[in-house]
Formats: C-alpha cells, sequence, structure tokens
RNA sequence: GGGUGUUUAGCUCAGUUGGGAGAGCGACGGCCUUACAAGCCGUAGGUCGCAGGUUCGACCCCUGCAACACCCACCA
C-alpha cells in the first residue's frame, strides 16, 4: 500500500473536476450563491485569502452536495490604486515616468500587467481547492461591469444622488489623488509642539502665543481662535494680530471648539489645511487661502522666499525665520497621530480641490434598516457594531481619483465648465440637446475602486441586464469576509444593491477573524513574518523562505532581524503538507475570536489525521477489495459493535450539520476528526479485526461487520469531502463501486443526513462498557510496566446479570482486546485473590499480583483512585446535605445526586477493601 | 476620549439554554501489537484574570477593577 502523499494526488483530482464542470450550478434544486471578495487581479494569494476561501469551499461544497443549484461566482478587481503603483513602480525600474508615456500608453501597459499576472490569483485558488465557476468568471473593469459602472453613475446623477463640488479632501501627495477617510491611516509619531507668537496688530509689543504642530501653514492662517469663555482671551477678541513673515493681518475670532486646557488655548486657523479649521473657516466666514501645490510644496499663495519648498524643507524654513525673529516661544515634545496614506505610507494633506462625491445619507437610511432589520444578519453578531458606527455617523463619499487605471467618470465639461453627464460623449450630445460644434472634454478622473465593487453582486451576475442567472442567484446567500472591509465594501453593497435591485445583496455576513502569526502578531510584508499558503502546500526550502521573506527590504537592519528570526523559526523551512492539512487546519482554527493564530504545529497535526484516515481506508480496503459478494450479500447480522459505529456516525453527522448551519466551522472539523480517530480507528477498526480475521465468525456476522466497514468508511469520506476535497476524492475513487455511488466524483454526491431511526442506545451502551472494562486492563498494565505482549489472567466478581452477559457476548472480542491468559468469574463466596483491582461500575476486576503485580506501585495506584473518590463523594455528600438545595433544585438533578452518592459510596467501600487485602499482604 | 473583544492545563484553544473542567501540541513512562512510529497504550498537569453580587448551585448571568488586543474619533 502505497503512502499519503498529498502532493501526487491533489492536482490531478482539480483538473478533472474542472475539466468535467463539476464546479457549474446543477440547474437542479434551490439555489445557494457566494459571490468571491474579488482579490486583486495582480495580486497573490495571502494567508488571510487563503483561510476565507477554504472556509467558502467547505460551505459551497456542503450545499452543493446538498442538492443545492450552487454558484460561487469567481472574479477579480482592478485594484486601481495598487495596481496603478505596481506598474508605476516597474516602469520607474526602466526609468520611465507614466507622464512620458501619457495616459493611453500607461493604460495600456497596465492591461498588459494585467494579462501577464492576472492568472496568478486564479492558479493559486486553484491549487487551494476551490470550487469556483470558472466560466463565467468576471473583472470589474470588463466591458459588462463597466456598463452597470456607468448605469450606476448616470442614474444617480440624475437622481441628484452624486455632485460635484470643492471640498477639503484627504490628499496623497505622492500618488496625487485624493483619498477617501477609510484609505488613510493614522498613526501615533513623536512630534512636536511648537509656541509662536503672533503679534497683536494694535499693540506689536504684546504677542497671542499659539501652539502647532504644524508650522509651516502658518503660511496658510487666516484666524487665530480662541474659546470665548476663556477670561485671558476676551479682551482680545475682534481684534488682530499680524501673521509673521507674511505682512497679513488676520482676526481674533472666539468658538467654542477651542479648548482651554490645550497649549494655550490660542489656536491658529488655516481653513485649507486642516479639517477642523475649514470647518470653523466656513463658520467664520474666513478666507481659505491654499499654499500647498498637489505634491504638497509651497505655491504661489505663500511669500516668494518659501515658494516651491516642499512642506517639510518649508517646516524648517518658517521656523528658522520665527526664531530669528524672536517669535519661538519653546518647543515641546509631542506625540501625535499622523495620517498616512494607506498604500504609499506618505503623510495625507487636506487639500482643497474639486471632486465629486455621492450624497450619501439617502442610500445609508434603508441600509442602516435593512441590518436592524435583520434582513441582514451579521455573524457574530456584534460585528453588526463597526457596520452601524459607521453607517449612523456616514459622510459623503468621496468617488473621484486623480488615477489613470480605473473607471473614467462618464461626465463631460464645456469651455465655460457646465457639466453634462450620461452614458457616453454621444448620449450627453442628445440628452443635453447640445450642438454638435460644441467642444466637451470628458472628466479625466476615475472612480475610486470600491464604486465598481459596491455593485458585485449583481454587476456579476449580468446586471443592467435582467438575466437569468440576476433572477436565479441574487440575493446571494452569504458574504464571508474580514472586518476591516465592513466599511469599505459590505456597507456600500448594501447601499448600492438596495437601491439598483431592491433587495439586500446578500442574506447574511460572515466575519472571521484575521489570521495571526504564532505570536499573534499580524503578518505584514515589513516585519517578514508573512506565510505563503502555497508554501505550505509546496514546502520550501530556509534558504528561499529567507529570501521571499528579506526580498526589496529597503532598511537592510530589518532584512538581518528578519532572516535571523526565520531561521530561528523554521530552521529546516517548511516541508510540503499539502493542500488538505492546511485547509483542515483554518477550518480548526476558525472560531468566533477576532484573531486567529497560525501555528506550523496545527498543519503538522491535521497532516496526521489526513495519513491516519489513509491509512484507515488502507485497513478497510484490505477488507473490502475483492469481497464484492459479501459486500452486496443480503444475509447479514450486524454485532452490537456495527451498531454502535453506525448510531455514532448519526450522532457526528448531526453535529457537522449543526456546526455548518451555524458557521462553526472548528466544530465541524473537531466533530469530524474526534470521530474519526477516536472512535472509527481507535475502537471500530480495532474491534471489527477480531470477527474479520477470526476463520470460526459466522458467516453472516463477517459480511455485517464488513459492510459496516465500508459503509461507514464511504459516508465518511462524504462527510468530510467540503474539508478534505483531495484526500476523500481520492479514497472515495479507490473504494470499488459495489460500495458507493458509480461516479467520476465525490463532489456531487449526497452529503449524509443524521437519521436518528439508527441511534441504538442499547449497541452504545454496550460499547461504553466494553471501553471501560478494557481501559481498565489497559490502566492496570500500563502503571504496573506490563507488557502488552504478556498475557495475563483476568478475573471478575460482583457483577450483575448483565454484565455477566456482555462478558460473555463480547469474550472474543476482550480476548483479543485485554489478551487474558484466562478470563474466570469468582463467585461470591470465593476467595479474592491479591490482585490489582478495577472498577467498572458494579463490577470488579481483577489481575492477580502473583509475579506481576508491585505491591508498592498497586497501593499508590489504588490510593491515587480513593482520593478521586472520597473527594467526589465529599462534593456531593456536600451537596445533600444541603437542605436548600433538596428543597429548590430540581427533582431529577437531586437524583441524580442521590443516585451518585451510592454509586460513589460502593466503589469507596470496594476500594478501601481491595487495598486493605493488598496492604495486609 | 468613545466602543468592541480577549483573559480556562507549560503553549494554542474548545466549553450552545447555570447542575460532576475538555482537546491538540508539549512533558513523563511503556510499546517496532500484521492500517498507521505522521503510530499505539498509559500518566501527570487547572482557586476557569481579580473582587463583589444574584442563585440551592456560577467557567457560564450582573457590577466593578486589571492586563492585553483591535476599531472609531481625534486637542491645534
Amino acid at each position: 500500500m502505497t503512502k499519503y502523499s498529498p502532493q501526487d494526488i491533489e492536482q490531478a483530482w482539480y483538473e478533472k473536476w474542472e475539466a468535467n464542470n463539476y464546479f457549474a450550478p446543477s440547474g437542479k434544486g434551490e439555489a445557494f450563491s457566494i459571490a468571491i471578495p474579488p482579490p486583486n487581479v495582480t495580486g497573490t494569494l495571502h494567508m488571510g485569502h487563503a483561510f476565507q476561501h477554504s472556509l467558502v469551499d467547505a460551505l459551497i461544497r456542503y450545499k452543493r452536495m446538498q442538492g443545492h443549484n450552487t454558484l460561487w461566482q469567481m472574479g477579480t478587481d482592478h485594484a486601481g490604486i495598487s495596481t496603478q503603483m505596481v506598474v508605476t513602480e516597474q516602469l520607474a525600474a526602466q526609468d520611465i515616468k507614466p507622464m512620458d508615456l501619457g495616459r493611453e500608453a500607461f493604460v495600456e501597459k497596465v492591461w498588459d500587467w494585467k494579462e501577464q499576472s492576472g492568472n496568478t490569483i486564479s492558479q493559486q485558488l486553484r491549487r487551494l481547492g476551490a470550487s469556483l465557476h470558472w466560466e463565467t468568471e468576471r473583472f470589474t473593469m470588463d466591458e459588462g461591469l463597466s456598463r452597470a459602472v456607468l448605469e450606476v453613475f448616470v442614474r444617480l446623477y440624475d437622481e441628484g444622488l452624486i455632485y460635484r463640488g470643492k471640498r477639503l479632501v484627504n490628499w496623497d501627495p505622492q500618488l496625487k489623488t485624493s483619498i477617501s477617510d477609510l484609505e488613510v491611516v493614522s498613526e501615533e509619531e513623536a512630534g512636536h509642539l511648537w509656541h509662536f507668537r503672533y503679534p497683536l496688530a494694535d499693540n506689536p509689543e504684546e504677542h497671542l502665543v499659539v501652539a502647532t504642530t504644524r508650522p509651516e501653514t502658518m503660511l496658510g492662517d487666516t484666524a487665530v481662535a480662541v474659546n470665548p469663555d476663556d477670561e485671558r482671551y476676551k479682551h482680545l477678541i475682534g481684534q488682530e494680530i499680524i501673521l509673521p513673515l507674511t505682512d497679513r493681518r488676520v482676526p481674533i475670532i472666539a468658538d467654542h471648539y477651542v479648548d482651554m486646557e490645550f497649549g494655550t488655548g490660542c489656536v491658529k486657523i488655516t481653513p485649507a489645511h486642516d479639517f477642523n479649521d475649514y470647518d470653523m473657516g466656513r463658520r467664520h466666514d474666513l478666507e481659505i487661502i491654499n499654499i500647498l501645490t498637489d505634491e504638497a510644496r509651497i505655491n504661489e499663495n505663500a511669500p516668494a522666499k518659501y515658494q516651491g519648498l516642499d512642506r517639510f524643507e518649508a517646516r524648517k524654513a518658517v521656523l528658522e525665520d520665527l526664531e530669528a525673529l524672536g517669535l519661538l516661544e519653546k518647543v515641546d515634545d509631542h506625540t501625535l497621530a499622523v495620517p498616512r496614506g494607506e498604500r504609499t505610507g506618505a503623510v495625507v494633506e487636506p487639500l482643497l480641490s474639486d471632486q465629486w462625491f455621492v450624497d450619501i445619507k439617502p442610500l445609508a437610511e434603508p441600509a442602516i434598516k435593512a441590518v436592524e432589520d435583520g434582513d441582514i444578519e451579521f455573524i457574530p453578531k456584534n460585528a453588526e457594531n463597526i457596520y452601524f458606527a459607521w453607517m449612523r455617523n456616514i459622510e459623503d463619499w468621496c468617488i473621484s481619483r486623480q488615477l489613470w487605471w480605473g473607471h473614467r467618470i462618464p461626465a463631460w465639461y464645456d469651455a465655460e465648465g457646465n457639466i453634462y453627464v450620461g452614458r457616453s460623449e454621444a448620449e450627453v450630445r442628445q440628452k443635453y440637446e447640445l450642438d454638435e460644434t460644441l467642444t466637451l472634454s470628458q472628466d479625466p478622473d476615475v472612480l475610486d475602486t470600491w464604486f465598481s465593487s459596491a455593485l458585485w453582486t449583481f454587476s456579476t451576475l449580468g446586471w443592467p441586464d435582467q438575466t437569468p442567472e440576476l433572477e436565479t442567484f441574487h440575493s446571494t446567500d452569504i458574504m464571508v469576509t474580514g472586518h476591516d472591509i465592513i466599511s469599505l465594501w459590505v456597507s456600500r453593497m448594501i447601499m448600492m444593491t438596495l437601491r439598483f435591485i431592491g433587495e439586500v445583496p446578500f442574506h447574511k455576513v460572515y466575519i472571521h477573524g484575521l489570521v495571526t502569526d504564532a505570536e499573534g502578531q499580524k503578518m505584514s510584508k515589513s516585519k517578514g513574518n508573512g506565510l505563503d499558503p502555497l508554501d505550505i502546500v509546496d514546502g520550501i526550502s530556509l534558504d528561499d523562505l529567507v529570501a521571499k521573506r528579506t526580498a526589496n527590504m529597503m532598511q537592510p537592519r530589518m532584512a538581518q532581524r528578519i532572516e535571523k528570526a526565520t531561521r530561528k523559526e523554521y530552521p529546516d523551512g517548511i516541508m510540503a503538507y499539502g493542500t488538505d492539512p492546511l485547509r483542515f487546519t483554518f477550518y480548526a482554527i476558525a472560531s468566533r475570536t477576532r484573531t486567529v493564530r497560525f501555528d506550523m504545529k496545527r498543519v503538522e497535526g491535521y497532516r496526521n489525521f489526513c495519513n491516519k484516515l489513509w491509512n484507515a481506508a488502507s485497513f478497510g480496503r484490505m477488507h473490502i477489495d475483492g469481497q464484492e459478494d459479501d459486500l452486496t450479500a443480503a444475509d447479514v447480522e450486524l454485532t452490537p459493535v456495527d451498531k454502535w459505529i453506525i448510531s455514532e456516525f448519526q450522532h457526528v453527522t448531526a453535529a457537522v450539520t449543526l456546526a455548518m448551519e451555524t458557521y462553526r466551522f472548528d466544530l465541524a472539523a473537531k466533530a469530524i476528526y474526534e470521530f474519526v480517530w477516536d472512535e472509527f480507528c481507535d475502537w471500530y477498526l480495532e474491534l471489527s479485526k477480531p470477527i474479520l480475521n477470526d476463520a470460526d465468525t459466522p458467516a453472516a456476522i463477517r459480511r455485517g461487520t464488513r459492510q459496516t466497514l465500508a459503509k461507514i468508511l464511504e459516508s465518511t469520506l462524504r462527510l468530510a469531502h467540503p474539508f478534505l476535497p483531495f484526500l476523500t476524492e481520492e479514497l472515495w475513487q479507490q473504494l470499488p463501486v459495489c460500495v458507493r455511488t458509480d461516479s467520476d466524483t465525490i463532489m456531487t454526491q449526497a452529503y449524509p443526513i443524521a437519521n436518528d431511526d439508527l441511534i441504538n442506545t442499547e449497541a452504545e451502551a454496550d460499547i461504553t462498557w466494553l471501553k471501560k472494562v478494557v481501559s481498565a486492563v489497559r490502566n492496570i498494565r500500563g502503571e504496573m510496566d506490563i507488557s502488552p505482549a504478556r498475557e495475563i489472567p483476568v478475573m471478575f466478581a460482583n457483577g450483575s446479570a448483565e454484565d455477566r452477559a456482555r462478558i460473555e457476548r463480547f469474550e472474543s472480542l476482550l480476548k483479543s482486546l485485554i489478551r487474558p491468559e484466562q478470563m474466570t468469574w469468582l463467585g461470591p463466596d470465593d476467595e479474592k485473590p491479591l490482585a490489582a483491582t478495577g472498577l467498572i461500575d458494579e463490577m470488579e476486576l481483577l489481575v492477580p499480583m502473583a509475579g506481576l503485580i508491585d505491591k508498592e506501585a498497586e497501593l499508590a495506584r489504588l490510593d491515587k483512585a480513593l482520593e478521586r473518590k472520597s473527594r467526589d463523594k465529599e462534593r456531593t455528600a456536600g451537596k445533600l446535605g444541603n437542605p436548600s438545595f433538596v428543597d429548590k433544585a430540581p427533582a431529577d438533578v437531586v437524583q441524580k445526586e442521590r443516585d451518585k452518592l451510592v454509586e460513589l459510596e460502593s466503589a469507596l467501600e470496594k476500594l478501601q477493601q481491595q487495598r486493605d487485602s493488598v496492604a495486609s499482604m
């Protein structure tokens, strides 16, 4: 028999599945659909993806096997900013600037790059076993989706929900584009708080002292604000100061926004370069002076001396000049939150510019209601808080980006700046009845990437056309995604879909945890602790891993640290574990916590589990292959062991089904793991050996066991298939057709359904008893250091009639499991030999000590048991001695305690007798 | 500043209507027993973060506190 080797089986099966179109909706049964959160088309698979898509694939395969008309819609996102950045960097390596190429040529380069790298992520998803419907794969920039984008933009504009306006927006000076609030990340950084003196206009000898973290913006100050209740400054309100370094006089205004406690209580106001100052500027009708270019250099609105300086150079210059004038009072250290562009890491500037916005509140209201009403349910429930917090305080969405890669905004301007919006220039001319000679130019901006992905669930199904796919598969059933994307994407899908389709995009939102490394650290390129899921599947040498993690590192010191940590954590690199073990690990760690630690030890454990299942199947086939007659015979007799494992299978099936219905992948994985390993392998297979191997076994019983073994093995493979697709397919195909369906694939076979009629409590009680007897002997052997090979005499005493019946019924099983030299019953009058003993409920089990047992060891073992039992007894007796317990607790609980006490007392008595007799030796 | 989550064995985590604390890994001891040493058998190890409260009874419900993590908003 060959060994379990995932590399040898996994890829071939995927190719076969795909070639046979097994991923396509069956066209039969109730629809079940999930839209993939579209990965960046030029991206590569990271651990978060692998985790997320593994979860979805299990759901999809589960539903498909249950007979649903199942669609997992594939597609990719054009990812405006990051894709444009990647291509720009590539060009930079060839010393080409995008500007040199021009817009058209640049966009063409991006398409080239997409063609070249767009397959990477698709191939990686295939390696994961993802049963995506590739045939209808979409791309946010393809023709159909672009049409949906146009449609939505034009309709929203015509309804007055999209507008163009001059607003203060987050500006990334490196990319030279606006970005949304959600694309700005603020982190605390060490900085300074500078205190300046601003001379009063009426009395230049006196000053107001303002404190700022951004000295250079003083060139754009148009007011100084104090709190109207501040006694220190009340008398100055309405006066003016002279703004140093410029010749401007600016007013001292009063506003409650100013915190008297902070700094000096005086705030310089720069409406063009700070969001709060901008609001204040509007309240007080202040002049707005923009002093920065789109590259964040000082522009012509500032004194000539500073023009052209970068903002940080300008800071230095301003500080030097103020100090020279004696106006710099002091500098304090100060930590402040510095806003940076998520992609570039550049410090973001608030900048006044013309942008397009969605008037979001009218869209948000029904979207909030849909979740409040339960039309959309978040799992776990409390993830709704993130959604509500964002949606209830939502600000208009800036949707224009000053990029070249993306959906061009469908707006045209004439020479006078009039705006015309339509699906094309031709439509615009017709719609607005424009003269043919009128020159129009299209808005150069593109839409925020999230604008197109907001339409994802319905645009991928053919909207704006009313396609059968849209009819069948929308609303989708569930969206599986991370919490980081709730505001960015989930909320916008809900808003747009409700608006344009009139139904929710999905009924449920499953929020999974964030995958971290074994130390709980977020995986990131800069930390060098990231893992490529395929390196776990295929394995990677240490040197290659180090090279991968330290590639493109700007700082050599950081690279050194990463190399050291990597060599320590993976001294032998990573071995090739295969896809199934990796997937099973994801299910096992997918609990309800916010972060899930990824530990290679777990993968190893589940690789071992796969190996276990492989070997169990090998064993099974030894008794299945070539036994067609036995396997198809009708004349069979099932033993209690068969009935027990069949019963257990109903339990595990019910547990897995419940877990899947409640999205508890961890519990599903656990149930399967425990059934396969602890019940099927450790007990059933062991118990079936004597029956199958013993030539004296009656034929009907042998056939019964053979059929049960085949049946449970085959069913278990189906039960586990959503989680271990490759391994289960391989093993299932190895089974003879007489014990399975004659099919090319397990993928489309029926998922097991728990059948309560097959639950057999009698058989369960039998096997529970049998396990206790076997465990009691094993415990004695283990503790007494008796070799498993050595046969020992075993005696029973004090058993009930049922115990006697069971000993008889399971005699041959017991013989093979506990290797007794002989098994005998002691009568009530027989003298008990000195022995190591075990207790199975009322029945005593004795292993005589002569030549076998060490007295001291046996005493220690008995003492341990005595101590444990008497602790239990004390607790139980204590409870029953408490009158309020007896009075107030439910009768059945009280009775249970009483029964327990009786049991414990009898057990204690027996143990004590045994101890006494051993001690007296 | 506001909010959410976490705290259970050495490590990582389960514990689903409050009724005798579990798993995997690791540790220790013994086994090449004819599916599997990627295995088998046995053993040890926990005041369930701390302090109160409710209850006959709390890992579980309530209050407060602490530590850690994350999210949102940011005082120039």
